[in-house]
DNA sequence: TATTGTTATACTCTATAACTATA
DNA sequence: TATAGTTATAGAGTATAACAATA
């Protein structure tokens, strides 16, 4: 069989499209999502579990909905999120006294150590996924993605205004 | 009622996550692709549209396959963009004469103005969502996930290696 | 009546796998 | 038999809305 393009012109992405960041950043993203679904699934995680755990390690303890609107989550999906933490004892639930219909969720012992690992896996990740970058470009990107995140989501500011009373 | 935490903290991502530039490239991506989603609708497209348009208008004429190879999309879903834009008339089907199995996909002239008010869209998006950023942190934004891009994906390549016979 | 957590439902997207017509 | 396009099916993921307990 005589193909008809010799060296089979390999398929680009159209260059209208590559000029455009924000395709880029969906692109890019997505990689990165893929990526990390891979990653976390191989140790039993997900991405999300990573993010709960991380923000009551920082914020414990809480109620589930502080969680949900911190992370951006829905309500019902992190119902389901939690009881696989809770099932592997890395987190707890408890009714809170003062209003019965809210649950206190903290970290366990176990919890704080499963997140230690998690954090490796992200770190892995970052590393892997930068690997075409220097250390001073990873800075600039970092510092810009940060930007954009916190221009787009309020959430994701590091600093909130220290509001002095 | 007197809450407990009486300027109501804000809540807020942990700053373990964002520390972690894949995150951010998630956080980020997904904000992007809503956002256009909702942009390219409002005119009655989606960036899939605008990704066929776009590489038909480059490499045109060329066959299903290899605009869903291009651009990484599965045929089966190629088949119902193609379906919406030939019903606009913005793109053309037809078989192969030496290989009837095929289709010759083509952009027709109602598509190609088309492509100009998609490219619009797209620009406005970028603008719009860089708007923290000023000129030249854009274009090192832009070049930064260029080379992200390229490392993870090969079809993003600009400029590919030019065989010469 | 409004809200918290929960459960159930529906809808979207994607991935898989038949199916046809050609080769 | 294998391939290009098409269609149909199933699965994951997400969003919506009903629900019970409590305020």
């Amino acid at each position: 069989m005589v193909p008809k393009t010799p060296p089979a012109a390999p398929p680009r992405v159209p260059h209208d499209l590559l000029a455009s960041t924000q395709f880029l950043l969906k692109r890019v993203g997505m990689a990165a999502k893929e990526r990390a679904l891979a990653e976390y699934e191989q140790a039993g995680f997900s991405p999300y579990h990573h993010a709960v755990l991380a923000f009551l390690s920082e914020d414990s303890p809480d109620t589930q909905g502080e969680i949900a609107d911190a992370l951006g989550y829905d309500r019902g999906q992190l119902v389901g999120l939690l009881d696989e933490l809770e099932e592997k004892g890395l987190v707890e639930r408890r009714r809170d006294p003062d209003d019965r219909r809210r649950h206190i969720v903290r970290v366990t012992g176990a919890g704080t150590k499963a997140l230690g690992r998690l954090r490796g896996i992200a770190a892995a990740l970052d590393d892997e996924f930068l690997v075409p970058l220097d250390g001073d470009e990873r800075e600039t990107l970092h510092g810009l993605l940060a930007r954009l995140a916190e221009h787009h989501d309020p959430r994701c500011t590091l600093q909130p205004p220290a509001a002095s009373p």
